[in-house]
DNA sequence: TGTCAAACGATAATAATTATCGTATGATAA
DNA sequence: TTATCATACGATAATTATTATCGTTTGACA
């Protein structure tokens, strides 16, 4: 089974934990910016999240929004949805098909819906969305950059 | 079975009968921008097929790239990889889950991993892919976009 | 407590994208 | 064909998202 849900609490003892072990100093701001990302489920943007936290801290910046936000990623105590957020990235192939993602260089190389067992909906999805396409994207780290050589930093190890 | 592949020439006639049918000049800035993208594989930011386009085209303006992108996504010629590229996009849910997603206000919802048959690759990954995660990301409109009054500039009508 | 590296806030710099504006050109019809 | 005109173009300014810098503050540990 996998593990069950923490509540708010629990997961704070753990970021304090976590943080301790990375050597990353429990600072005020890193602990409110941790509970207003648990907080919400918006999967918010920065300016979100730091709009957020300025209620609780009006003189954070946000650049330490930012800073801890990219602390956190390398951490592993938090996922970016956006793994392409740093630009547009065209695709002319208009026929059905899947992508294979490198989180670190961030190349995309297409896959076949025919090499996925087809992807099926046990669920009915929420009532009036109109569903488009599904896209599957499979994460890691390309041949070059899982090599010995690149793998300094390393986002999992 | 899902229609054949078509080639570059043919993809272009289709493209010029598109530009017509929709009423967009066929200008030959748009020809070779298309068909700049037709030639690539590896899903080129805006900067990258510039570049490219400027090998045939010295004098293209970065902004005319940028437009007819732009252009060619709403008349579906063409799909963005990276639906999120506006913003960085934070999830602390750290426990495997996929995505519904809004391509037009950008809202993202969680959905379990239990609400989708498991995704299953029938064949390898290219040699030295180093799999992290895989994420579905179910596209379309959600209930406020795809609402009547919202309908005017649809992605698909 | 005192020390010090790490983190902070303020702010400047950079990168990606969009908007503006005067000129050029593709589409249409005389 | 050529004249007309809306659309698209190139140049460039403006905006937005993100990152870097730098002097000051603070959490961790002795």
């Amino acid at each position: 089974m996998p593990r069950v849900t923490m509540d708010i609490p629990e997961k704070m003892a753990e970021f304090s934990r976590l943080c301790t072990q990375r050597g990353l100093a429990l600072t005020h701001q890193r602990q409110i910016i941790y509970r207003a990302l648990l907080e919400t489920y918006d999967h918010p943007n920065p300016e979100m999240v730091y709009e957020r936290v300025r209620l609780e801290l009006p003189n954070v910046s946000l650049g330490t929004v930012y800073k801890n936000l990219k602390t956190f990623l390398e951490a592993g105590l938090l996922r970016e949805v956006s793994v392409h957020h740093e630009a547009m990235r065209m695709d002319a192939n208009t026929e059905p098909h899947h992508h294979l993602v490198c989180v670190r260089c961030k190349s995309i190389m297409d896959i076949g819906v025919g090499d996925l067992d087809p992807v099926v909906l046990r669920r009915r999805l929420p009532r009036g969305f109109r569903l488009q396409r599904v896209n599957v994207e499979i994460q890691g780290l390309c041949a070059a950059c899982a090599s010995p050589a690149s793998l300094e930093s390393s986002v999992e190890g």
